[in-house]
DNA sequence: ATCGGGATTGCCT
DNA sequence: GGCAATCCCGATG
């Protein structure tokens, strides 16, 4: 059990020792030196500059924020250079206050949250289930941000390839390419994002960013499905708020929910709505 | 100090 | 579709 397990490297380290484990130790090292890295080397490409959203467009409403996530494309910029990309194509709103389902219900404010309550922009990173990371993004709202749960991989396949099977059993089948990104966690690991980027602000950091997608048509429809939150299913009513957003007929969307799809015929939220012009027509390479 | 739960994933049947 | 893995965090005493 994990109590016992505690207890003894307490013990071990209570003869002059820091309290620190090794495998923290080495996540922190890791950490520092990415970053020392990247200070050195980082710079913007004019494309950056250029596509790259600035600190206006994450001050809306979680909600509204949630679905202009859709269709934007995260960047991670490596210690190497690498750049890594994925199109944001589901995402779930987390409201401050009332929001049960929310790290900070009830205006609740921990260490692990304190993202949650900065400026918009802000990436909040929390481990789950021990093993595992979510990235959110603040919004405008005490508390409020929204959850990345899926993304297309557009560039840097082969790196997050790469990145995913090194925790996965030695000898498993490739991955294909929509299963890099599609879930919360996967999209850390395949985009590198460690938990120290949290409270890093996404509007302005050198190793992480958001970009509009130059290949998407702003004006065009976007159809996109409302449905109920992943894994909160404890929390009463608010299990039952439509506050997942996805792409309908995405290849990479994590959980598809049928019911929401057949109960929002039309779930048109941006853009004009012509009646599913496009449906199915994603093109994400199978390997 | 101890305990219980969790915004997940991968492997198994 | 079931379920184990795995540990941090926050609450409680």
């Amino acid at each position: 059990m994990a109590g016992r397990k505690r207890t003894m490297l307490a013990a071990e380290g209570a003869v002059n020792k820091p309290k620190v484990s090794p495998a923290k130790l080495q996540k922190r090292i890791q950490c520092e030196n990415e970053s020392v890295e990247t200070e050195r080397s980082h710079y913007f490409t004019k494309n950056d500059l250029q596509h790259r959203l600035g600190e206006e467009f994450f001050n809306q409403p979680c909600i509204s924020l949630a679905k202009a996530f859709l269709g934007k494309v995260l960047v991670r910029r490596c210690a190497d250079g690498t750049e890594l990309r994925g199109r944001i194509v589901e995402t779930e709103a987390y409201l401050g206050g009332e929001d049960k389902a929310s790290h900070s219900a009830g205006g609740k404010r921990t260490e692990r949250n304190t993202a949650m309550f900065m400026k918009p922009g802000t990436i909040y990173v929390y481990p789950i289930y021990g093993i595992y990371l979510c990235m959110n993004v603040s919004s405008e709202g005490e508390g409020a941000a929204v959850l990345l749960r899926s993304l297309e991989p557009l560039q840097g396949q082969p790196t997050m390839r790469q990145l995913r099977a090194a925790r996965r059993k030695e000898g498993a089948r490739q991955l294909k390419d929509k299963e890099l990104c599609n879930g919360p966690s996967k999209l850390c690991q395949a985009l590198n994002v460690p938990r120290c980027f949290d409270r890093r602000d996404l509007a302005s950091d050198p190793e992480v960013w958001l970009e509009r997608d130059p290949d998407t048509n702003p004006a065009g429809p976007l159809d996109v499905v409302s449905a109920t939150r992943i894994g909160i299913e404890s929390h009463g009513e608010w299990a039952e708020k439509l506050w997942r957003f996805y792409l309908r007929g995405h290849p990479c969307v994590s959980v598809v929910n049928k019911k929401a799809e057949r109960e929002s015929l039309s779930g048109n939220d941006l853009g004009p709505s012509d009646v599913q012009a496009d449906t199915g027509q994603h093109n994400v390479k199978r390997t």
